[in-house]
DNA sequence: TAGATTGTTAATCGATTAACAATC
DNA sequence: TAGATTGTTAATCGATTAACAATC
């Protein structure tokens, strides 16, 4: 049962579940197999790196026809972690709280949310997703007694630093983060700090970008590490 | 008016969004300046990356003391491209859509959104964050009197590549879209597939990765670049 | 002053791309 | 067969890190 443990970096990980999305509506298309030039055209990357990825992945694609499906989603499903159960909690049940409760793309990948929790009372008992939004009290006892390792956080930014040191204390060791709030937590445990706003920020630069590069024979920059004159 | 139309690599672009975030966090507290090696703690990251970036950002800081969080904030705001307003229309009022209209964050980071729409009827009418839910029907010709450029897409996954084909016929440059599924987009149109999956799956390996690399003596790597042996 | 931190060049490292052979 | 596509090595490119000087 050996696992290696390569900190697979983080473009390669996009890619990877970029794949994985494509190459499963691809096959609900009716397709049997995909080729590395159609995940390449869709994510504007060089068809060679798409078959650097599948030799990696250990999956052997045939010239003409290209990847099977069935043998790129398992393999995907694997290194992502997406075949591993995970029971979590979220914490939370606000607009945002409510939608990823109720998101279906979850339990797709092996997440399942299986409590809910809110400080404010005017929240509590209410049904979400055939889950009953329970008072903070009840947390502390539902970690210890599930043994839960996972929360998703999407509670009002001011108090989430303290609910996620929080719940490190009660043992609780991945926590997933759509506060705009960058949590700082010790070693050994894993955060992703989700920000929207990064998104926002992404596009708006793309935008931005393509909207100022009109020119082709633009004046060559200057061979500076700056990234734009003053 | 020079701007130059350098594509900012997608990790510097994410450092560069977690600066802001951290040294808006950081100013909120009540401090000046900010240190790179408090910024490089945070991220995980080398300070001298850090020292690095804020130079090609052109911000100065001064040994001992850091880099000047009203000199870095405006900085981050212009590359992101923060400062320029932007309207956008949202699609799909489902919760996600809903969560997404209330979500103050956007508003900060210049995106307004004005309008929102859904296919559904029995969703027309509501009210979310002081605007009213529109049918459909009415999408086309809002697009075309304001001038939209930008749409946020909550739709279900089933209808968001046609509406998003819809959507650039009718002049929309900018694509945000939340649904599961990986939009093609023409050439010209900016597009940013949301995918809460991927998060997830990075959360996902890296608690896998952390669990199963406890010892330091491993066998070390047969030097492949196989991502696992099989 | 001493010490901490910034600034910057050079070295390293790793990821992507180019080229081309192999295969269906 | 011809042509398209995979597979793989070598070359390139760019990003990160190391080292150390400069500065408060």
């Amino acid at each position: 049962m050996h696992a290696s443990s390569l900190p697979l970096p983080r473009p390669l990980l996009e890619r990877l579940a970029a794949y994985h999305q494509i190459a499963t509506q691809h096959g609900e298309l009716g397709n049997v197999s995909i080729r590395s030039g159609h995940l390449a055209a869709l994510l504007d990357i060089d068809p060679t790196l798409v078959r650097k990825d599948m030799a990696a992945l250990g999956v052997v694609g045939r010239p003409k026809v290209g990847y099977p499906i069935s043998a790129v989603l398992p393999r995907l499903d694997h290194i992502l972690g997406l075949t591993d159960r995970k029971n979590a909690i979220l914490i939370g049940c606000g607009d945002l709280g409510s939608a990823l409760a109720r998101y279906g793309g979850f339990s797709k990948y092996g997440l399942q949310i299986s409590a809910l929790f809110d400080a404010d009372e005017a929240k509590t008992g209410r049904t979400i997703a055939g889950l009953t939004v329970q008072p903070m009290e009840k947390c502390r006892r539902y970690i210890e007694i599930f043994r839960i390792e996972m929360a998703i956080l999407a509670a009002p930014a001011g108090c989430v630093q303290e609910l996620a040191d929080w719940l490190v204390a009660r043992g609780v060791r991945a926590i997933w983060n759509f506060a705009p709030v960058h949590l700082k937590v010790p070693v050994g445990v894993v955060v992703r700090n989700e920000n929207l706003a990064l998104g926002l920020a992404q596009l708006l630069h793309e935008i931005k970008r393509t909207k100022t590069a009109p020119s082709l024979a633009e004046a060559p920059e200057p061979t500076g590490t700056r990234l734009e004159s003053a």
